[in-house]
DNA sequence: ATATTTTTGTACCGTTCCGCAAGAATTTGA
DNA sequence: TCAAATTCTTGCGGAACGGTACAAAAATAT
């Protein structure tokens, strides 16, 4: 708390003309539309307003900047899974879980995106071991939210005790991917909400 | 039939010092490890040992040699999971599918690759518009495939009523998906294995 | 005022990108 | 033997790529 992140307490040289949070949203953004590959320094430099080298002073290379935009998603993640599981029910937590997925994976200026570690970071997971732990990481991070959610729901007695926790959950954050793909190429929310609603049904009568 | 392709039947110029199927599986391999933009004609030359210019007059610009190479997969995917759903007890014919299909997302030189449509055309799919909706089109062929033989399978009795066939099809290529995914970021197979067992064995047990 | 520190803007580096032009090479037909 | 047809090879061209050097600009510290 004592560095200059304070806006009293100025530091020495020219002060950024940037809002260094603004500007990593930027950059998620321009990453979750057209993918690591397709994205050039030039078009990240026009959607952030500033120029290559003041990008590279601040954020790194290109590599560190997308997995820079990985950690951000993945934070906000993790905090809105939390939020909709937190729900009493694991009905209802299902729901909200889903339903706020959809909405993030429906948003977007040039149309729906899915999810930036399922639909782009995916591709560089073959070529890249570093961004490959970066998804398995978040993924399993998910998975592991579900089965802890799912287990505390067959203590309350929700559920049955057929299948185990650990694969009804996989095959939650299984439906979790494939909205995101669907939404991506095209699939209309409605369909989105269906295949939410079906899964959550077949795993709450889960005997 | 009455057109060059036989080997008898010579053609008038020099003929082509290569087999187009062998480059076509080749530029296959290639955008399947690399994605499409991550991958560069230089690339695409050097994998089948063609030259830029012979590339470009066999098989079009860039582009069309991606979309050329996702109906290649998506013919070869059609095939494959004909041949599995034509097993006579639906729990075998999904085992078949999605043991086929791992196999499939496991193999590769350079490390799991998992589905090319689901890992790699999805990127492309917010910037262009063909390429969205050849996705969209196989895997609503997946779709239509699952739902077709989970309706047979509610015909032969062999499940309950409680689910409609349309949304336990969509939830079982939900789990396609996600072993597409999760093989491309390192998931074991035997974990893979374990979440498609699972699966059926919720899906051959909805009431 | 002057020095110090940090950011910004311009310009450039060498490389790689995709696509194509033009001629050499290799075959069949006359 | 020569013409026609097709493919292969070399090499170019203009643009875009990621990354950086360097000086001007803007703030604080002394």
């Amino acid at each position: 708390m004592q560095d200059g992140t304070n806006k009293t307490t100025r530091v020495r040289g020219r002060p950024r003309a940037y809002d260094p949070s603004v500007v990593a949203g930027r950059i998620v953004d321009t990453f979750w539309t057209c993918g690591y590959a397709g994205t050039s320094l030039d078009q990240l430099a026009a959607a952030t307003g500033l120029n290559r080298p003041s990008l590279y002073a601040a954020f790194g290379d290109k590599k560190s900047m997308y997995r820079g935009a990985l950690e951000a998603f993945a934070t906000q993640v993790r905090q809105e899974v939390g939020a909709a599981l937190a729900a009493p029910r694991l009905a209802a937590a299902l729901r909200h879980f889903y339903r706020g997925a959809i909405a993030v994976y429906l948003s977007g200026e040039a149309g729906p995106r899915g999810c930036l570690f399922v639909c782009t970071a995916a591709v560089e997971a073959v070529t890249d071991a570093d961004i490959r732990e970066d998804i398995g990481r978040v993924l399993q991070g998910i998975d592991a939210a579900l089965e802890a959610r799912i287990r505390q729901a067959r203590q309350d007695g929700e559920i049955g005790q057929h299948q185990r926790p650990g694969d009804l959950a996989r095959i939650a954050s299984a439906v979790l991917h494939s909205l995101a793909v669907r939404a991506r190429t095209g699939t209309p929310q409605r369909q989105l909400e269906r295949l939410a609603d079906a899964t959550i049904q077949l795993i709450v009568a889960a005997a």
